[in-house]
DNA sequence: CAAAAATAGTTAATATTATTAACTATTAAT
DNA sequence: ATTAATAGTTAATAATATTAACTATTTTTG
């Protein structure tokens, strides 16, 4: 019998939440011909601030494939795969790095930038109702809770190796 | 240009860190031979308090498939695979219902029990590492947020659609 | 009660998303 | 100058998912 812990429901709530929102993006996109990956590719070109990439690291050059890929954390492969269906599809296209010849350089196109606008309101509707009913407060340290976890993740990498050792120590 | 927002934030680090977890516990579940998707069903079966699911209903009587594509938020038909793998590999045991001949009950063998037991540390690891740091008054809080934006997501849903709509009129 | 509708599960065909491994080209490091 | 690392691509494949059509039951309702 698992025990019931808060730390746990957390989690799960967490899983299940990101599960749910992405399936009403996905909703949403489809009407427009993207999925969910392409999308968040448009976003990240269009420069969102929101994004916790932009808040990690600051990027003043226009992004490119496997910055992409991390930010994702998906394969750099996978990324070209995305990026091709939106290059076919007129919304990004491609310049290479005047200084250095391995990069090439992703910008929205002008139908890019209006897609993204033309999605925003039922984009911004959604979030805001999810949120409406907390003060700026709690939102505040809604976020906060949200950023600290996520900084554990990222930044302590031998930390949670160790407690995959658990597992592989319990398999002799 | 795209305003800074905090509801924003919010909704793409629950993304983010959604991501970020699902990688880990990939890792993991990797080792012992399954999908994340799989080590769900598994979480199901064995009755975790914690899963928002188990939250939302009660449930006296061993799970059906149809029940696990509720709570997965997936098709019955994509549960049937999940579910095959795991017959076969012996984690779990169906039989069929003795006042709804349609219906097929879903437990844990003996096995599949054992498995379970044996992932619990690795994964209260990850658990308890990500939130400390936090006391339980914070915790608390944090679950109520998430769990209030979830039920806003599962109760309104004409709500939701009144936001695809602002989407489909741009179309025009 | 009989016909229609709903529920549970499956199967087959297919789309999407992702991975790994091997490769080219270019740049940076020793 | 050779070796490493970085950026991107390609090909083969795995995992995950969907839709649509189907069978078998049970429930609803006219």
């Amino acid at each position: 019998m698992i025990e019931k812990s808060i730390e746990e429901s957390i989690v799960m709530s967490i899983f299940d939440l990101a599960n749910q929102l992405k399936k009403i993006g996905d909703d949403v996109y489809q009407k427009v011909g993207l999925t969910t990956q392409q999308w968040l590719i448009l976003l990240h070109l269009a420069n969102n601030p929101n994004l916790p990439f932009f808040k990690r690291e600051k990027h003043d050059k226009a992004l490119m494939a496997s910055e992409l890929a991390d930010s994702l954390n998906v394969t750099r492969a996978n990324i070209t795969n995305l990026i091709s269906v939106l290059l076919d599809k007129g919304l990004i296209k491609q310049y290479e790095d005047e200084l250095d010849r391995r990069k090439k350089r992703l910008i929205l196109t002008k139908e890019g930038i209006a897609l993204v606008n033309r999605t925003q309101p039922s984009r911004l509707g959604v979030i805001k109702y999810l949120t409406e009913g907390f003060n700026e407060e709690e939102k505040k340290t809604f976020l906060l809770f949200l950023e600290a976890c996520m900084s554990k993740l990222i930044n302590e990498d031998e930390k949670l190796k160790s407690f995959h050792k658990l597992l592989v120590d319990a398999e002799d």
